[in-house]
DNA sequence: AACAATATTTGAAAATTTTCAAACGAATAA
DNA sequence: TTATTCGTTTGAAAATTTTCAAATATTGTT
């Protein structure tokens, strides 16, 4: 398999995997042009190379930066903003999932609290409080564990990785 | 608050978080009913519930099954099907997680081969295959604390919480 | 300040997903 | 067997999301 090839599969993957995980096919594929150039590209590199008009390609690299999947470089003597993929990208991703499940941690403890203060109590509002109470429980938990998980990546193990590769050049933006 | 209310509050937080995680909202409502549940319901009560046709219901249910996030009850003398929330509803959910960023891990794996196997090694080949290496090293870690997660809360934690609640009845489909 | 290059926004077109109503099929009861 | 009651499938309508091309805004250069 050539180049070009390995870096089109690749993209077709990340697309795939995007959408799955419900974010735009978009995302994914500049998330992929990103982690496989070693060198930041501009909006006009991205969309020349997805072959996408540049409005859909400024949006949703707006919202990779938002997430923080993405950055900007400054590149001296260059009028064009450039992107990279950030140094632990996927590190972010996993913490920006974390975030989004602590939302069902607030969720349960929410209407637990809700079926607790209804005043007629019966056996579907008790039996909404025990689910509820399971619910807090569960993604309290969950979140501590990923918490753990993602200091000990890096912490440990992504540091170590980083030494045996240049770091990278740039101001950021 | 009412109860109709809370439960009808319910049913929208889990329609908009089964939306960001890239599932129908309708998944999430039915989920949600299921939840609060605490009897079997049958396809005409959640497709009137929810004010929905039973088309989308029928298939819906389906994959939630597919899914096990719920399961059909059969009810004695009755001709209906009767779903409801299976015993460790989160616990699948993350389940059924943790196995979709299996695939993160394989994909690693099999890029960092491909970009490998290129003849003419060059910069960006060299850099792919050091980004796959992570990817791969990043989701194998994570699938394990995954497994300790899910394994202490269905051994040590759930266990707990059932004693507390009566036991479901029915024979399973 | 005026110009040139680039990025962002916008409104409409295209594509996709969701939903419904009705037809169909399967299973049970009479 | 026939009728009845559900569940599923299907094709089209409705709603939503994605994408584009063009207009607008921003930034840097002369």
């Amino acid at each position: 398999m050539t180049k070009p090839e390995i870096i089109q599969n690749l993209i077709n993957a990340y697309a795939e995997a995007y959408q799955n995980l419900g974010y735009s096919s978009l995302m994914g594929k500049i998330v992929a042009l990103l982690i496989a150039s070693p060198e930041p590209m501009s909006l006009d590199e991205i969309s020349g190379e997805l072959q996408m008009s540049k409005g859909p390609v400024s949006q949703i690299a707006r919202k990779l930066k938002e997430h923080r999947l993405i950055e900007k470089v400054w590149i001296p003597g260059e009028r064009k903003d450039y992107y990279r993929a950030v140094e632990d990208i996927f590190g972010q991703a996993f913490a920006n999932y974390a975030s989004s499940m602590r939302r069902n941690q607030r969720l349960g403890e929410e209407f637990e609290q809700l079926s607790k203060a209804v005043p007629a109590q019966d056996e579907q509002t008790r039996h909404l409080a025990t689910r509820m109470n399971e619910m807090k429980l569960f993604y309290e938990m969950m979140d501590e564990s990923n918490r753990a998980f993602l200091q000990n990546w890096r912490d440990n193990v992504k540091p170590g990785l980083e030494e045996l590769q240049d770091e990278p050049a740039g101001k950021q933006s």
